[in-house]
DNA sequence: GTCTATATCTAGATAGAC
DNA sequence: GTCTATCTAGATATAGAC
């Protein structure tokens, strides 16, 4: 692996601005999006992602050296767009922790192929060699951290009470996302994913209130 | 499609007893639950099967006629064993089905190959296209009517609130379960999957309580 | 930066021998 | 019931022209 593969090329950053390149990187990124959804990292095809934006399989082997090159790039773009957008800054509250997991779910509901790419990388990830088994450990790890965080300033400020285990309520928070997205994946018109969640969490907050 | 085919031969139930061929077919079936969990359905290589199985992919070919076909006979199968074991009964209370939901869970966590499958078949089977996509609506559809029925009736007997949302809460605890094995399957020594289900139905079961 | 061409491999399915 | 052989199609990756 060489330092600058399977990242923006150098030449297309030149005086500062985003050249065509980027443009073309960015299509078959949300193409791979797509591609993952349907049919996992596995079963996916290079020609056929190629094709999809309108470049053949050499062309997009120039942007990303690999199969997995590009699969690397495209989790690292999502943790770019949504854990900068929603889990960068401290919640002050576990209700203020809250209010962001609903918008997240509600943001999400209108991306139905970025949720199901995740549904199904999640569950390949299971397996210990897949490329992505790394980056979802860590991502689990980061989202319970930041969630029980939240949950113990909540406990330190007399939001919560005091017997409150952040560690284990995090993770269950974090498995009715998913399996929210999970069945909504199935029937995206069946029920508001976001207002489940809500419903979830509203009550979860009123059991734990001190 | 033929009558018989992909189904247990005719031939091998002759007077009574189960010959040879049902177990070399039991043995592609289990094998067959090892690589989906791990490739999931379409990076599955019929060939691969037939190998840890050790046999050709012609002669694996002789008991599913199709890759489509073998798929469909491992869910099946898979209902004939859990459906009937967990489902079969109704529950008398809400309880009592919560019990059966945590045991569920506990033999699940005995079994990290079928889980595995199941989270990856889920998340595929989102897709409108992937073969097993009218299973898994079927399958919610089932889950959520048992449920939902174990807490209306919970319900009439003045076991639990008179304004308990049967549906959606049956919603929210099939979403934690698959969330959960999502998580469990990452890191199947993490935490006990179980006793997180108990601990949720638990709390959930203090607060619908009439 | 993108194309064509090619090397190498593997896929699912069929046909027919035994 | 299982094997070998074969067909067609498609995969990833590399090399080199433009």
């Amino acid at each position: 692996m060489e330092a600058n593969q399977g990242r923006r090329p150098r030449t297309s950053r030149a005086r500062g601005g985003y050249a065509v390149g980027d443009e073309r990187r960015t299509r078959i990124l949300d193409a791979a999006v797509e591609h993952y959804a349907q049919w996992g990292f596995h079963a996916s095809s290079l020609a056929r992602i190629a094709k999809d934006v309108g470049v053949t399989q050499g062309g997009l082997l120039h942007h990303f050296r690999s199969k997995e090159d590009l699969l690397v790039s495209v989790l690292e773009r999502s943790d770019e767009q949504d854990v900068e957008r929603f889990f960068a800054a401290e919640p002050a509250s576990a209700a203020d922790c809250f209010r962001t997991l609903v918008d997240l779910a509600a943001h999400n509901a209108g991306r139905p192929g970025r949720v199901r790419m995740f549904n199904v990388l999640a569950a390949e990830a299971g397996s210990p060699g897949h490329p992505a088994h790394a980056y979802f450990e860590r991502r689990y790890r980061d989202v319970l951290d930041h969630v029980s965080g939240a949950l113990r300033r909540g406990v330190d400020s007399g939001e919560l009470r005091p017997d409150t285990d952040g560690e284990q309520t995090a993770r269950e928070i974090a498995a009715v996302m998913d399996g929210l997205q999970l069945q909504w994946a199935l029937d995206t018109t069946g029920f508001d994913m976001a207002e489940r969640l809500r419903a979830y969490l509203d009550r979860l907050l009123r059991v734990l209130a001190a």
